[in-house]
DNA sequence: GGTGGTTACGTAAGCGCTTAACCAACGTAA
DNA sequence: TTACGTTGGTTAAGCGCTTACGTAACCACC
C-alpha cells in the first residue's frame, strides 16, 4: 500500500493546475473536454482518492451525516433500545444519505464514554441525528450550538427539528381494537424503559383508549422492563405471579410481547384464549412467532430516512423554520389478540 | 446555531497558544494543571467541537473506519445480501471501533453509483472493511493501493487481510448430521446468489459431506435464489413442482429456509415429517418459526468485530504479515431437521 | 557561575484540498 | 480600431488543526 497520492501529483501528471483538477472532479465548468480527459486519466492512473479531510476543511462540508443511538449491543444490561428497531433506522438513514451522495457515520453511545464519543463524532459530520436516550438533553442542546441536530423519537425539544412516530395514536388504536372488537375490559399496559419518550407516549395512548371507553384509567403501567425479550418475559412472569390475570396485555414493544409469549407458554396459559397479547413496532419476527403477534406497525426505516432528509434540508437552509414530523402508524391484526385472519395473514398483510 | 468556534478562539480565551490547546485536548504532557483547567473551561464555554477535518488533515488520521456492504435495502430486486446478516456485522464493527474511540462510516453500494460512493468513502476513512459483493475485485485492489482494506466473506484475495466464517465446514457438518443422525440419503442443496463466495463455499461443504458418505455428489445446486425469503419460497415451489421430492433440503441461508417453510406449508407438506429443512446463519427469527429451524450458527457480529480489529492492527503496523481469519461455526439442532430437542431447545441452545 | 537537564510553553510550517481573484487569448460588435 | 464578453485556464490565500523545533525559566550540581 503506497502512500496516497495528492491533487498536486494529479495536477502535475496532467499538466494543469490543482484548481483545474478540482473543477474537473466536481463536474464544474471552465475546462475543455481534452483537459477533462487528461485529468481523469491521470487520476485513475495514480489511483487518486481525494482526501476527505482536506476537502472538508476547505469546503466546510464533510459529506457525512452522523447518527447517534443508544447502546446497540444487546449483550449485557437489560435497559436497551430494541436493536431491531435501531437497525431499521440505520438502514433508512443510510438510504437517504446515499441518495444525495453522503455517507452515514454511526456511533452507539454505550458505556460512560458515550458523551466523549458524541462530541468526537460531531466534529466529523455536517449534522447529527440523535435518537432518544442516546444523549442527555443538555448535551443535545450543547451540540446543537455548533451543528444542526435532528432529534429522533424524543419530543422534549422545542427548538430542534423533530421526527417521531405516532406512538400515542397507535397505542390508542390497538387498545381500542381490544375493547371494541374483542370486548375485553380487563386490559393492562406493560411499559418499556422508564424514561423512554416512546414508552411514555404509548402509555398515554393506552390511557386515552381506556378513558374513551369509560374504563378505569390506571396511573401507572402494570409492569415494566427494558425493551427486550428478557424484560417482557420477566414482566409477564411478575404479572402472573401477582395473581390477578388480565384478559389482555398491551406491551410497549414487540420484543417484550414476544418474551411474554415465552413466559405464557411456560406457564401453560393459552394465547389469545386466556390472555391476549399485543406489541408495537412490527419487527420481522412478529409474524413468525406463535401465535403471530398483533401489533402496531411503525415505519422504522422511514423514521431514519426522514430524519436524514430533515437534516439535509436544514443544512441547505439553516434559517428555515423548525419542523416536527410525526409519522403515522398502522394496526396489524394477527392472532395474538384473538383475531382469526386468513391463512395468509401471517405473511405480513395489514389492516386498520 | 452559531458558527463553530475554532482552536484559535479557545487559545485566545484561555491565554495560551493553539499548540497548548491541542496538547491539552490530547491528554499529552507539557502543561500545568492550571493551564489545563483554563483551556478546558474555555473550550466548554465556547462549546468548541474540534474539526475532524482539520484534525484529520494535520494528523493523517480520521479516526473513522469505513464499512462497505452490498445494497442493504431489501425492497426491490431479489438478489440481495441478507439484511439481518448485515445488521449484525455492522453492530460488531461499530462495537470494535467504538472500543478504541473510532467511529464507523457505513455505505451500501446499491445501484450503479456504488463505485463512486466507495471512492468517496475511501477518502474519508483510515481504512475499509469491504463485504463480499459490495465491490468488484478490481476496485478492491485499486482502493487497497491507497488505504488498508480488510475483505469480509470473500476469499478470492491473496494479498489482503481476510475475515470469514467456516462456511464449508459448517455446511459439511449440518449435512453430515442429516445423513448420520437422521439417515437421510436423498438430500439437495439450494444455493444463494450465483456469485456469492459464501454460497459457493457452502455448496462445497455440502458436496464434501455427500462424498464422504458415499452418496452421489451433484455438480450443481438443485435450485437457487437471492438470500431472501422470497427467493427461498420460489426455489422450494420449483423443487416441489419438479416432481421429485427430496427427503431433506439444505438451504444456503436461514431466510431462504424460512421462505421455504412458507411454501411447504402452502403445499401441505409436513416439516420435518416429509421433508426436512435446514438453514445457515442462525438469525433471530430462526428459533421462532414453526418448526424451529435447524441451522448453522455463524458468528455474524464477531465477523464485524474481527474485521475492524484486523483493520486497526493493520493501521498500527502496515508492514505486518497479511492475516486470514476463519471463524468457526456451530450446528444448532432444532426441529426442522427431525430432531426432537427438549422443550427449551427453541430458546436458542446449541450443540454440536 | 558556567553547564546541563527538565518543564512548560510559543512559533510557524505544513496537511491537501477549494475558491475568489486574476489573466491571456480569442472572437465579436460598434 | 478599440472595447468587451467568453472561454479556459492559473495563482495564491486560506480552511483549523498537529507537531517539529525553538526557547525562556528554573533547578541541580560540581
Amino acid at each position: 500500500m503506497a502512500d496516497r497520492s495528492t491533487i498536486y501529483q494529479v495536477a502535475q501528471r496532467s499538466g494543469v493546475s490543482t484548481a483545474t483538477v478540482s473543477r474537473v472532479m466536481h463536474d464544474g465548468a471552465g475546462f475543455s473536454p481534452a483537459t477533462r480527459d487528461k485529468v481523469l486519466a491521470a487520476a485513475t492512473e495514480l489511483g487518486w482518492v481525494p482526501s476527505g479531510s482536506a476537502r472538508g476543511l476547505a469546503s466546510r462540508r464533510t459529506g457525512i451525516v452522523g447518527l447517534l443511538f443508544p447502546d446497540l449491543d444487546r449483550s449485557g444490561e437489560a435497559e436497551q433500545e430494541s436493536p431491531l428497531y435501531v437497525d431499521e433506522v440505520i438502514r433508512g438513514a443510510e438510504r437517504a444519505a446515499t441518495a444525495v451522495g453522503d455517507a452515514v457515520l454511526i456511533a452507539a453511545t454505550h458505556t460512560s464514554s458515550g458523551r466523549q464519543l458524541a462530541f468526537s463524532v460531531a466534529g466529523k459530520v455536517d449534522g447529527l441525528v440523535v435518537m432518544a436516550r442516546s444523549l442527555s438533553n443538555q448535551d443535545i442542546v450543547m451540540l446543537s450550538r455548533s451543528l444542526p441536530v435532528v432529534v429522533l423519537a424524543n419530543n422534549t425539544h422545542r427548538r430542534l427539528d423533530l421526527v417521531g412516530a405516532d406512538n400515542r395514536g397507535g397505542t390508542r388504536g390497538i387498545t381500542r381494537h381490544l375493547i371494541d372488537v374483542h370486548g375485553y375490559t380487563d386490559i393492562v399496559f406493560v411499559a418499556g424503559p422508564p424514561r423512554s419518550p416512546d414508552s411514555l407516549a404509548r402509555f398515554a395512548g393506552f390511557r386515552d383508549a381506556l378513558g374513551a371507553a369509560g374504563l378505569a384509567v390506571p396511573d401507572q403501567p402494570a409492569a415494566s422492563g427494558g425493551f427486550t425479550e428478557a424484560g417482557g418475559e420477566r414482566a409477564m412472569r411478575e404479572l402472573l405471579a401477582g395473581g390477578r390475570r388480565p384478559r389482555a396485555v398491551v406491551f410497549g414493544n414487540d420484543e417484550m410481547a414476544i418474551g411474554a409469549l415465552t413466559a405464557l407458554r411456560a406457564a401453560r396459559v393459552r394465547v389469545p384464549g386466556e390472555i391476549a397479547v399485543t406489541g408495537f413496532d412490527d419487527i420481522a419476527v412478529a409474524r413468525h412467532v406463535r401465535p403471530p403477534l398483533t401489533t402496531v406497525r411503525q415505519p422504522m426505516r422511514e423514521l431514519g430516512e426522514r430524519s436524514v432528509r430533515l437534516l439535509l434540508d436544514r443544512l441547505a437552509d439553516p434559517d428555515a423554520q423548525r419542523r416536527s414530523l410525526i409519522l403515522p402508524t398502522a394496526l396489524v391484526q394477527r392472532r395474538s389478540c384473538g383475531c382469526r385472519p386468513h391463512l395468509t395473514e401471517n405473511r405480513g398483510r395489514t389492516s386498520g
